[in-house]
DNA sequence: GGACTTGAGTGGTTTAGACCATTGCGATTA
DNA sequence: TAATCGCAATGGTCTAAACCACTCAAGTCC
């Protein structure tokens, strides 16, 4: 066939290469979604394809995306659905319980596992401690009105808190270092970045793998200034938003 | 090829793992980058496909989910490099200038667009302006030792700050407000989620459309409790994380 | 009635192949 | 020499088709 023939397809003749099909079908899509109330199903990957004249492909990479925003539910078998909003959490010291309540959800959190490892030296040296010493590392599921929000991981210094494991429960993880160890948290640093769900994250969560995250590092300190844990947290990020509050220091910049 | 492996659990109901092809390549890519050094090129998407004996849209995927991580950098008509780690930004009243030069990086900033156009109801409420009142937007490229890292559109109250407009340029913002109206920053309410990247952000930020953000809007207040500015950054997910330092309330819960 | 089977419909994964857009470099040309 | 052209390689988009895994409800069996 002739090759560089730029009259000679038909339909071949597309116009403009800025626009990608997927992105016009997102927000054709977009669009569709506003009038659809949360909850609500879309019609089937297929029917969407043959409705627009795309591949079922291009059709599931605008799906994709607006599901990674958060507009879209999709259930494997069942169907694809409108999106709920994002639930915001508070950046601060407190806890998730408290927080979560304060927005009027139901807060539950259940103990994936508890076990007792030794430290690597960075660990250590985050949790003072020397490297070999115990570590107790705690996974939790955090949950708010029962739908899985977040994975939560917490490694704290056993040589510090000795028993600490025989504590541990479902019950909340601060009450327990204020009751036996007398330990007040003072302050915390706290990293925020994206990632994307691990398939045992996703199985958690009720996810896909290579979904939308937002990975939460928490380094906590007592008022001694001694550090207390180390967290790491994987929460939906179709799902959740961090709030906090920053005080001036006196800064004045561009 | 055999397929039907007797060995996974078939009659249980509960069957085995499964892992997509996708995700296990991912894996032997991540291995493979983490003995080329940042920068470094990777064999094409058609030469690693044949190489793994996998399709080069199975390729594509996990290429993707390594990008939106951060590990790998894709240029058009290029090839696929190596990343580089992500920078981090502290979530302080502080500026993006100082933050960036405490790590020993070459902040750069241009103005994009700055226009004057009338407060919708909720943008006035945030200002404390009346609907209709004028407002500032300015929109900025921010950039790291040259490379594109975030925009951020501010919108300032132009009844608070009359000729304001004026004074704008390249130069520091809250520099400006201080030495003409004498606003200092008291304090913050800052929100962080995730978002995609628009065709728009992408093109600026020199990033794929669809890709990691981090979205940031800061609500600025004076001292006196004021509202100074409303600000939307979207930065890039890829190569940046967020770190904050909390004090604590009096706080004990789970 | 309750438990099980079955099948249609849904989203999830993968393939092979086509074509487009951008890049970079070597060869050609002014 | 300097600019331009051509082209091959790269990543980006899209298609059509097959098969898998899960869900749910209708039907069946005990």
């Amino acid at each position: 066939m002739g090759e560089n023939l730029p009259g000679d397809a038909v339909e071949n003749g597309k116009k403009s290469p800025r626009t990608p099909k997927h992105w016009e079908l997102k927000e054709r899509l977009a669009e569709l979604l506003r009038v659809v109330s949360p909850g609500g199903s879309l019609p089937g990957e297929r029917a969407l394809a043959s409705e627009f004249g795309v591949s079922r492909t291009t059709v599931r990479k605008a799906l994709a995306e607006l599901t990674a925003e958060g507009r879209l539910t999709r259930v494997h078998g069942s169907g694809t659905f409108a999106g709920e909003g994002k639930l915001t959490q508070r950046l601060q010291l407190s806890s998730y319980t408290e927080d979560m309540r304060s927005h009027g959800r139901r807060p539950t959190s259940s103990l994936l596992d508890a076990r007792i490892g030794a430290a690597d030296p960075e660990l250590a040296a985050l949790l003072g401690i020397r490297s070999g010493d115990d570590v107790l590392r705690l996974r939790r599921l955090r949950r708010a009105d029962g739908e899985p929000m977040a994975i939560e991981t917490s490694r704290l210094p056993l040589p510090r808190f000795p028993g600490l494991d025989r504590y541990v429960g479902d019950s909340s993880l601060y009450g327990v270092l204020y009751e036996h160890y007398g330990v007040e948290l003072g302050h915390a640093e706290e990293t925020i970045e994206t990632a994307l769900a691990t398939p045992a994250e996703a199985a958690l969560l009720g996810n896909e793998a290579g979904a939308l995250m937002l990975l939460l590092s928490r380094h906590s300190f007592d008022t001694e200034g001694r550090p207390v844990e180390w967290v790491r947290s994987v929460y939906r990020g179709d799902r959740y938003k961090f709030v906090a509050t920053l005080v001036s220091p006196q800064s004045l910049d561009t």
